[in-house]
DNA sequence: TGATTGAATTAAACTGTTTTACCAAATTTG
DNA sequence: CAAATTTGGTAAAACAGTTTAATTCAATCA
């Protein structure tokens, strides 16, 4: 167990001091000679020199990372989100440090610290559970830049978001041409704004064709497989053509719960998804639902929180990224 | 943006030392009056002090991390597993490091010398794309401890294991049970160790039988939903009774496949996988596999290394988890 | 000749925390 | 009552870097 080498072990040995020896490999080499430059250069690779990481945050003030709030890390939407994220901000030499609140607000608020205190360099929240002046407070105090991936009720400040609203009317108005007025919604205990908007397109699609929504169809679970699956039958009870799950997993927990109660999809009843995840065109039938270019929000996410960070003082910016209704097997036309 | 509080400005307004504010937070408050000590506390709610993660971290030489290195982070195996380490890290005021090394062996090299930048006090590693030496001489250089979650060739360590060949066994088994003799194999095209046993074990239990698996009949994708979708059609071209997919992702891959060639599992053809993703009983048919505890050996994991930081001299400890065969729908009994 | 300039390098201050060694006053002990 | 011990606390060094301002030395200039 050879003891880490640091920039003074390199310094000794190259005979010169260590602030010769941090300029230069930061790239300030413009100020000395040649000969002593690519001396360093080699003793660094020699003797394997990378900077400690802590010294380093702790001086810059900059831990290099930036902060990612999901609700859930293993939503395959989410999964992508974070993929995306990972992407540009590896690319930029940040790590992201990633969380999944699990819809519990202490652990949102521990999570948010957490990255105060190790120095983070920016945050990316998707669908806060929190009240978001209370994390804006927070992360305001702290000079640290944040973006939301909602359509959260904040009157400035960088923003990536699809529009949700339009895509529970899409759907809303696909079920409506294929004759369905016989709808019902699975949603979530605690939705987040995105879900809520998503849902609140749909039921005012359906309202502006006179065929309210009642609200014994609107039923509540988990956003999750298991949770489908368990609001499989009080969504049967209500004797649906159509059944809106409000995301992708609870549209595949609902296919078990349909497929058990001995239905078959779409002959019997019609099912519609939202996120489309890469496993919606692998269950059978195909899941028909609204693409979220998740990776790509990602992306712009993390990108424009790392335009924030090199300047606090650009305009504010907001990414609006595009969705699409993907028709597949899982909504039969039922109109006679 | 107000200044982060510091232990100075705490100090300061305490009318004590930076020492003491330092001792009594960190416990060591038996030196200290009540007065003091209830003061500090009283005070470090009130201003909101935590303790700058990298200040900590450089003098302590420990960033109470632990670095996971996986290969895939979107495998739902994986993504289990990970769930497990940050459950028991977390507990224990640890937070994960995650990179997924995407069968990237450079990248595996980055992300091993991130960790120690980082300063992270152990690692753990599941299957290793570089030569496990390699590995084992970098992180015993800095004298990180870190642990295996696969059957790797190495001498000593402590090691978190399910007996891979002895799956691939038992569905070897069951497959020729139930008179299925031309049997085709999907697998990785670089399979890790894990992989491989499990590969192994199920040829060489047809091997016992005499009906040994010829080389054609072992096709190598990518170990994922879309290798498997892809792989369908020269599986299918071998004419098998039925086909072993290496994890559970292929397997799904598989079923797109198959019913786009119009056949139907398993009247057709029967497919069994590995992992017991949660998905496996969310498919139509829900798909019999080998059951493997990812949660709990990310668990395990992560309590190995834990107790190793703790005491870099104890014991090698070697846990083995049990792995079962789940009987589903996917596999039809072909005797006649 | 003395001042100025420029190139190459460095000393010293700083980041926020922990830790070791030490100190003064109060109390106990012999 | 002097010596020893306890009580409650602090100063300063260390951790591994970055950054700013200063220094040295030689060459150029007026």
């Amino acid at each position: 167990m050879t003891k880490k080498v640091t920039i003074t072990d390199l310094a000794k040995r190259a005979n010169v001091s260590v602030t010769t020896v941090s300029q230069i490999l930061n790239g300030k080499d413009d100020r000395f000679s040649e000969k002593t430059v690519k001396r360093v250069h080699q003793l660094q690779k020699e003797m394997g020199y990378a900077p400690d990481f802590n010294a380093q945050s702790l001086i810059r003030r900059s831990g290099h990372t930036i902060g990612v709030l999901v609700p859930n890390i293993n939503n395959p939407f989410f999964s992508r989100f974070l993929r995306g994220i990972e992407s540009v901000a590896m690319d930029n030499g940040y790590i992201p440090l990633i969380f999944g609140s699990n819809n519990n607000q202490k652990l949102e608020s521990y999570y948010l610290f957490e990255s105060i205190r190790r120095a983070a360099d920016g945050m990316i929240i998707a669908s806060a559970i929190s009240d978001v002046s209370y994390i804006d407070n927070i992360l305001n105090q702290n000079g640290i830049p944040y973006l939301l991936t909602d359509q959260a009720p904040i009157t400035e400040g960088d923003k990536v978001d699809v529009n949700n609203y339009h895509g529970g009317e899409m759907l809303a108005d696909y079920l409506i041409k294929k004759g369905h007025r016989d709808v019902t919604v699975v949603t979530d205990k605690q939705p987040t704004l995105n879900l809520h908007q998503r849902l609140v397109g749909f039921l005012d699609m359906f309202k502006r064709h006179q065929m309210a929504i009642p609200n014994e169809r609107i039923i509540e679970t988990d956003l999750t497989k298991l949770g489908g699956y368990h609001a499989a039958k009080s969504a049967l009870a209500t004797k649906p053509t159509a059944i809106f799950a409000l995301n992708d997993e609870i549209a595949i927990g609902l296919y078990r719960g349909i497929h058990e109660a001995g239905l078959r999809i779409p002959d019997d009843i019609s099912v519609v998804g939202y996120d489309d995840i890469d496993l919606a065109e692998y269950v059978t039938p195909t899941l028909t639902t609204i693409h979220q270019p998740a990776f790509e929000m990602g992306e712009s996410a993390a990108k424009l929180i790392l335009a924030r960070i090199q300047d606090q003082k650009r305009a504010f910016q907001e990414v609006s990224l595009p969705i699409e209704l993907i028709e597949r097997n899982s909504v039969r036309d039922i109109r006679s």
